[in-house]
DNA sequence: TTGTACGCGTTATCAT
DNA sequence: ATGATAACGCGTACAA
């Protein structure tokens, strides 16, 4: 075989007696400093390529006091967080910009567990910065990440603080402009199922809501918590439809949710759109996956992800990005409302 | 504030200090020697405890030569990772394990891209080991990283040696079981909506579907690829309506693609299971959230994701553990056939 | 432009 | 049981 994955990887040093410099001028092209001449330049090169040579990244981060290894930390209960194509999104927007620089991703899965190392390997510069992608009022460990490291968060903080910095959609506009469409197409009786309340998302699609509502002059029909995942969607769906009469119209926060509310309105025997109609959120593949196809505010999720990456990494190289980012929402119309 | 977050770091030396010991006494008991007076222990530990010390991974694993560090390798066309409550449950189990030892998660989602760093990174001694999830057979790049350092699969690798770790379920057996299900419910023209065949789990599960057909002397009705997704899915089931007379049952090789399927079907008027009886295959969350819940085979993901880093974790800790680990799948049976 | 020399924070070897 | 001391591989003043 033409590569023998066993050696010894190559040091600097060898690099450097290879092409006849000192390890300083081996260290300058790997670099990318200027002042080399180009015969040296040349001849590490080729040195480089010859010994397959990679820096050794634990020499590097100890002697440059950086570890070029950035944070993705996932909140515990947003485990859901898999298997939630909203997440998957950002999470693909996010590497796609990483992979591009030379940082490297570490993923946390962290809770308030007292026993959970995630805020103590971030503690001790481990990362040099984090990127955390959504996360609770109650989550608590945040804060000791946050004081610790750079940070960029997914959403608006819970604690929201001006040296912040966060990559959010517009969600009051979006439930707005879902809620507006539905009365403008005749509804009257609207409900809405909710994220959690105790994520920002949750709550600003709420008002977004009961804005359009207000300025409509409407009552809002019902108001549940879906939990931001299907089966929550379902639950809530339920307990509307148990209270009596049923509304006409719903705006549901999440795809996901949309789906579990679906398939509890099909075993009630009530079609969609023509008994309620419904607005999703997310504009996720499983919008287009259930039937009928979901009418929904449709949010930038794999380029919030990479502004997310972005933000982070120009506050590393020491620029100073934007605090506050806000993508827009955008109404798309399929079968459902 | 209790903590000071903005503090230097301290470094093993001040701990000494503190504790009026050497470096090594502290080295010592951090790393757990036993060689160490209960004296001398509890000072290092009191003085830990005080400076809030954590060991500086970069310098720890530049004299150690470890880097504590693990590779979770996703390859990129299996992005649809994310989003896939297989995968979810798979890197849950595998997060459980590695959070309980003093590793750390790198996620690459790698391509065969020449200009990848993925296979680059690992090959330099950036991590210890790596978990590779799911891949195919054009995945060139899954051998460079297996050169470099000991790999554990999650499923059978495409090119399967002697010296590899993986674990997997028993897709044959599981093919058969969901097909001979069928057979006994009474069916006869049973079709299957397939994995993609550049992966072993696709191919595995054809040939269970084939071998309890051929033992009942039935013919297949169709087999039609519907590549794990759910709108893969949906085509799959559409090109099988299309060939003219419908199979009155399907095995379907994923519950997302079994999802798509059911919408095709609805669109149709197809009602299931009266129409055509429909078995999938994972038991992931949307089983149980699609119209009818869906008769499926169980795959045992979380803990299959538990037993890669716990095979990963014994390998590098110079143990030599099983090679295969073939688990079980159930069959659970709900409406859908 | 290039090289020397020191330091980064730990582990590991070897005495004691 | 404990403590010097030498690596580990690289970045970076500083000097030349």
């Amino acid at each position: 075989m033409s590569i023998d994955a066993t050696r010894a990887a190559a040091t600097i040093e060898e690099v450097a007696a290879a092409a006849g410099v000192s390890r300083s001028t081996v260290s300058r092209v790997v670099n990318g400093s200027t002042s080399v001449s180009p015969a040296a330049l040349e001849a590490v090169r080729r040195a480089i390529a010859e010994l397959h040579y990679v820096p050794n990244r634990a020499a590097r981060s100890l002697a440059s006091r950086q570890t070029h290894a950035i944070a993705l930390v996932v909140p515990e209960d947003t485990s859901r967080f898999f298997g939630d194509p909203f997440f998957a999104a950002i999470v693909s927007g996010i590497n796609a910009r990483i992979n591009k620089s030379d940082f490297v991703l570490n993923l946390f899965i962290a809770s308030d567990d007292p026993g959970d190392k995630t805020s103590t390997y971030l503690a001790n510069g481990s990362v040099d910065g984090a990127i955390i992608v959504s996360h609770h009022t109650s989550d608590t460990f945040i804060d000791r990440i946050a004081a610790a490291v750079p940070v960029v968060y997914g959403g608006r903080p819970v604690r929201e603080r001006d040296r912040d910095h966060y990559v959010d959609v517009d969600n009051v506009a979006g439930g707005r402009d879902a809620t507006q469409y539905l009365i403008d197409r005749g509804h009257r009786r609207i409900a809405t199922i909710t994220g959690p309340l105790t994520m920002p998302a949750g709550v600003d699609r709420l008002e977004g809501f009961r804005d359009a509502l207000a300025e409509a002059g409407l009552q809002e029909a019902a108001v549940e918590d879906g939990g931001f995942t299907t089966d929550g969607g379902a639950a809530a769906m339920r307990r509307i439809l148990d209270k009596g009469e049923a509304p006409d119209a719903l705006f549901i926060a999440s795809d996901l949710m949309a789906r579990g509310a679906l398939s509890v309105l099909a075993a009630e025997g009530l079609r969609v759109p023509h008994d309620v109609a419904i607005v999703g959120f997310d504009d996720s593949p499983v919008a287009r996956s259930v039937l009928p196809e979901l009418t929904t505010m449709r949010q930038p999720s794999f380029a919030q992800g990479e502004m997310m990456a972005d933000i982070l990494l120009d506050l590393l190289a020491g620029r100073d990005p934007q605090h506050v980012t806000i993508l827009n929402t955008e109404l798309v119309v399929r079968e459902s409302a």
